[in-house]
DNA sequence: TGTTTAATGCAACTTAGTTGCAAATATAAT
DNA sequence: ATTATATTTGCAACTAAGTTGCATTAAACA
């Protein structure tokens, strides 16, 4: 049970989400959205997002909360494998479309999967 | 610059690493040693345990830091690739002595790589 | 249009982690 | 052994991310 009511908060988040190939960070979205809504409300929707399969959440460097929609959001499922990455200079933070191949580990029950890189982007490798 | 000085407290932080073969969460360690020592003397002993590569630090799951000493902990030097897994059920964390062959990422320089495994552990998968 | 239930705002709170500074202590020099 | 000096520690106050309870608002559906 995610979204029951397409509320304008939620379709404002969302249309962030649509425009941008990025992820953001809750702090990020707290900021901009600070006009528009309330701080609990931006984690509430994204919790409810995230649970309706619409998003996909992850941790940065320092612990942060990340949030991002790729291509392998669908609904009601979310089982992508997808690296992370974060630019150390710019900050950015983006979805790879790569596989990483998680070897079989003996002894232990592997649910789920994180993996974030980090280094330079792009634009900060000149 | 790591440690300068063998200070009671530096001694029994590292004790408890030479002992054990988990990963410690910060936290634990705070509420562990806080008879013994300040929280904020934890930290900053963390710190420069790791600065000299006695110790490496790594996220959890909720964004928490872990700390660990593992074989691959070596004086002035530290790049492991090795996973930490993380158990959902008695919440146990470890480095596991894996190799993860990250594919080569086109258009970025990749510099550190963090792997979080969740799942059950050996006495939880029961 | 009214009723129900989900969603929001607000304020207060929790918790991880940090900072500045004075006091304490390990180590090197005398 | 004593002193000097630079590192380390304790403390208290702070910052910042994220959470909670509750009263109010507003979708959605009959």
């Amino acid at each position: 049970m995610g979204i029951k009511r397409r509320t304008k908060s939620v379709t404002t988040m969302l249309s962030i989400f649509e425009s941008g190939e990025e992820a953001l960070s809750v702090v990020n979205l707290v900021e901009r959205l600070k006009n528009q809504m309330n701080k609990t409300t931006v984690y509430r929707i994204l919790e409810r997002l995230e649970k309706e399969g619409a998003i996909h959440s992850f941790s940065g460097t320092n612990g942060l909360k990340w949030y991002a929609k790729c291509s392998q959001c669908t609904a009601h499922h979310h089982n992508d494998i997808h690296p992370h990455f974060e630019c150390k200079d710019c900050g950015k933070v983006e979805c790879l479309e790569v596989n990483i191949p998680i070897p079989s580990i003996e002894d232990r029950n592997i649910q789920s999967v994180d993996v974030l890189l980090t280094g330079q982007c792009t634009n900060c490798m000149i």
